[in-house]
Order: C-alpha cells, then structure tokens, then sequence
RNA sequence: CGGGGCGUAGCGCAGUCCGGUUAGCGCACCUGCUUUGGGAGCAGGGGGCCGCAGGUUCGAAUCCUGCCGCCCCGACCA
C-alpha cells in the first residue's frame, strides 16, 4: 500500500476513487463496471442495512424476496416505467451453453436453448412485484401491504464509478399499496422522512428534503420525494427517493380491490430506495486527506487498540491492560478491535486505521503502564490525548458521541456555507462555474427552462424546496412569475 | 456511441520514437539479523506468454495489420 492518498484540493475524483481501495471498501471487478465490495466496506453496509431495517419495521413493513428476472412481457406493461429503463437493460436471451465445435475448450451460446420470452434482470422491481400483487389484493381487508426487500439490481450504466454508479448494486426497495392516494403520499413523504433521520442520525449527513421536478422524476410516478446531500467539492447527490407511483402500476397490473362500498378500484402505491450510492456519501461527506472518517454509529469497530512493546515481557503486561480495557468497553456496548498482530508495527496499525477511519484509537505502551494512562487519539480531529486507565469507558462513550455530534456539525456549517440563495442568472453561472454548492432560487415551473439551465450550467434542479408564498417572485431565468422555490447543483 | 489516452511482475511505472546480450525500477512479497510511542534498516531471494492473433526481419516489448480490454472527457444515470 502506498503512504499517500491524492488531496483532495489537487483532484477530487482521483482522492475517491484511491480512498474507496486504499481503505480496503471495494474494488473494480472483472466485470465491467461491477465492484467486488470487500469485507471492511460491507460491514458498514451491513451497518447501514441493520439499522434501515429496524426503521422499516418500526414503520410496519415486512421483508420480503422477488425474483431477479423479469419475464419482458411483465416489465413493458407500465409504459413509462419500462421506457424510462429500457436502455439500460440487461437481458437473458438463452439458458444454456455448449462447447465450441471448433475448440472444445471454449464455450459458445447454444443456439438451440434461444428462450421463447426473454428474461430482464431487474433495473427495479416494480413490475414483478405489481404482477404479484394483483394475486394478493381482492378487498380492502388486504390492504395496505406493505413490503420491503434486499436486492441486488442491475442498471447497465456507461460510466461507473465505485459505489457511486456500478452496473450492479445492491439496495432495499419497498413496496406498498394503499386504499387511498392519501395513504400512500403520506406513505411516500413518510419513508423519505426515514431516509432523511437515517442520513442525519447515522451518516452525520446533513440532507435536504424535498420532491423532483418532472423531468427528474422516477419513470412511472407521479411524485418522486428526496433526500439530497452537498459532497465536498460542492457537488449535490442524491442519496434516497421515495415515490408516490399513483395509480399508474395497478392499472398496468389490473391490480383491483372491492372497497367498502363494494365497489372495484385500483390500489394507490408507493416505493422507495436507497443503495450502495450511500456508501459513496457517506466517504464523501466525512473524510480528509488522510483518508476515511466514520461516524461512530456506523463504523465497523469504534475502538482500535494498537499494542506498542519492545519485548515478549512488555507485551505481555501490554496486552493483559489492552484486553482489560476491551472487555469493559464491549461490556458498554462499544465494538472494539485489539490489534496484536505482531507483523506490524505501531506506526504502520496508526496509518492503516487512520486510512479506514476507525473513529477512536487507544495505544497503550510501557509508559502507560507505568503512569496508568492511554493515549487516546481521534480520527476526526487527528488529535491525541493522555486519559486515565481507570476510567477509559466513561472518556471513550463520551468522545464517541462527540465525534459523531462534530461529523454533523461539520457537514452541515459545510452545507449551510454552500448554500445561496440567488436571484440573477449572471451571479448563478458564476456561483455553479467557481464556487459550486446548492444554489436556492425562484423556477418558472417550466421544462424549457430546467433544460436550458442544464445546458448552459450543467446544474440542475436537485429538488423543489416550496410551492408557498410565491406572491411577486419571479424566474432567476426567465423572470416569469414564480411556481417554484427549487435547489440547483451540479450533480453525480 | 463520438473525442483523447493506456495495456510490460500483485500494484504503480521506465524502456517502444531510432529493432540487437539474461527486460528494468519503486512499492508489495519471501528468508535472516537488528528493530517496534507515526507507514523501520541492512543483507539475500522469488516472481514476466511485454493484452491477444497474424505479419515483416537473421533477430520484435520495440515496426506493420487486425482484434480485445481498460481509463478519462462528452451524451445517459440511484
């Protein structure tokens, strides 16, 4: 491994992508653009996945599992949804290979195994879901439903970038269906809520609610909610969305139910997401030059305990400190590593885990033991500092929580400092073209607009903030009379 | 799919223009000794179908042709 990561001031992109392999996340696979995630980038994912799921089922939904592939005839039924992904599709056109006649150690498509139906690999599973829906709902009694499942889905994606844009990636998807269009935007605004106090409480990442103009919205919806989050080169990501699909999939799937009245009508659904994109933000919000930072509520281990000794005779005394202390801090709750791997050395286990961002690190040697001290250092801050042996629990539990208060702090001064609001269209170029960051302004409403700014700027309408009190504002572009408060940034 | 670049050890590269001993360097790896409070030092060692397939030549990493793959910039996107 190489002593240096790129700064961040001198190639931004370049920092990521060598901070996503040099902290052992993931790496590029031999699969065009699909990334083997390696064991220390998952556990956080799985981090990330256990409290999403404790949220969902807090919020009354199940787990559920659909099928990877979806028969093509099922995916083409709702038309917007199927245009809106049909380009990026990959599809399965036989189910059985061969050898080659003309060197037996090849294997070749068999032409005779051509499958009467192709098969897509789901892009997202709507579709498959809708068609089993309709099986499942007869009557109001069966409503709501309300599922969620762990999937991997497959969006054949031109450029990729590690956990930011893969071909393949891994995510949640619900899936609800409601008796009434109120019930499912309150669904909908609900689970982005979710999303937005996941991202806050646990990533320490500051987001910014709101819905997607049309153009941006989820092919087959009719509201598409959101949660956009300002990366540290000013950048905006998307980082959940949660829709509000209408009436559009139960029609698709003739998906009817006999309400109360007795009589038929079509169900209300909503679904919603978020992916391995997640680990993208959380890498960017956080770290430095010196790699990785993680909020202690995500971090695969908060504590690492790093040995420092000459001799066996030290460490023994060493690790039998080291070990106390671990136990004590597990019995409180806090996951913590000891590293006494004897491979190493001290200053090498002090740069490993600064590059993978274990948020407190503790280094008991000789000396320690002699004064009953530990040096305790913070990743956040790169600050060191001497703590009693007696009571290192008490100190750690209390840094931990400061440390993800900082992370917060942090990104949210970071957030609020690049955000602006701007009224002339000369001050907004030169804001996106130098400065970048979230640019609130006043939005006409209209489609030619948002395409002329994407055009021009390459910004584009993140989110719309508010519809209220418009009276006498106008377009920044057009100076038509204002439908809009709306937030424009460059985005990944 | 348009424009640019690159394929040489696990990784990062030099060598290619101008063909010529045994293909080289850094990191990583292995062995030994000394080390261990911020990526240790010295000594020794292992590892290459030079992207693939043809061609030119006494001789090809180097020249020619074709193919494949990857990266970057655009169009597309969670």
């Amino acid at each position: 491994m190489s002593k240096h990561l790129t700064k961040r001031s001198d190639n931004y992109s370049k920092w990521y992508n060598e901070l996503v392999v040099k902290a052992g996340l993931a790496e590029n696979s031999a699969v065009r653009g699909c990334m083997v995630i390696k064991p220390y980038g998952y556990a956080i994912w799985e981090k990330m996945q256990q409290q999403l799921d404790i949220m969902f089922k807090e919020t009354g939904h199940e787990n559920a599992y659909f099928p990877l592939l979806v028969p093509k005839h099922l995916f083409e039924a709702e038309e917007k949804n199927a245009e809106g992904f049909a380009k990026e599709c990959a599809v399965v056109t036989h189910y059985r290979l061969k050898s080659d006649d003309n060197d037996k150690t090849k294997l070749v498509v068999d032409p005779e195994a051509k499958l009467e139906e192709e098969l897509v690999v789901r892009p997202t599973s709507e579709a498959i879901i809708w068609n089993t829906y309709k099986n499942w709902i007869q009557s109001y009694r069966d409503l709501p439903i309300k599922i969620n499942q762990w999937a991997n889905v497959m969006r054949w994606e031109m450029r990729t970038r590690l956990f930011l844009r893969t071909a393949e990636f891994l995510w949640q998807e619900g899936h609800t269906a409601h008796e009434t269009k109120e019930e499912a935007v309150e669904e909908a605004i609900l689970m982005n809520n979710v999303y937005a106090q996941f991202a806050e409480e646990y990533m320490a990442m500051p987001v910014i609610k709101g819905k997607k103009s049309e153009s941006e919205r989820f092919a087959g919806a009719e509201e598409t909610f959101c949660i956009e989050a300002l990366m540290q080169d000013g950048k905006a990501l998307q980082a959940g969305t949660s829709h509000f699909l209408g009436q559009n999939f139960a029609k698709a799937f003739e998906v009817k139910y006999a309400n109360k009245e007795g009589k038929l009508d079509y169900v209300w659904a909503t679904s919603w997401g978020v992916s391995t994109r997640l680990m993208g933000a959380l890498i960017m919000s956080h770290s430095d030059d010196n790699g990785l930072v993680l909020p202690p509520k995500l971090a695969p281990f908060q504590v690492v305990i790093v040995p420092i000794y000459r001799n066996q005779e030290q460490f023994n005394l060493v690790s039998d400190k080291a070990k106390t202390i671990q136990k004590d801090l597990q019995a409180n709750g806090i996951t913590v590593k000891f590293d006494d791997r004897d491979t190493h050395k001290p200053g090498w286990k002090f740069a490993e885990y600064e590059m993978k961002g274990v948020p407190l690190r503790i280094a008991i040697g000789p000396k320690d033991i002699e004064k009953g001290t530990v040096e305790l250092a913070r990743r956040d801050t790169l600050t060191k500092s001497f703590v009693s042996a007696d009571d290192v629990s008490g100190t750690v539990i209390q840094t931990l929580e400061d440390i993800q208060k900082n992370l917060y702090t942090k990104a949210h001064n970071f957030t609020t400092n690049h955000t602006k609001f701007i009224d002339s269209y000369a001050d907004f170029k030169a804001y996106i073209e130098n400065e970048g960051g979230f640019a609130e302004c006043f939005w006409d409403g209209s489609a030619e607009t948002e395409e002329l700014i994407k055009k021009e700027t390459k910004a584009t309408i993140r989110c719309i903030i508010s519809e209220d009190d418009l009276e006498g504002k106008k377009c920044m572009y057009s100076n038509n009379p204002a439908k809009a408060k709306v937030l424009y940034a460059k985005a990944y």
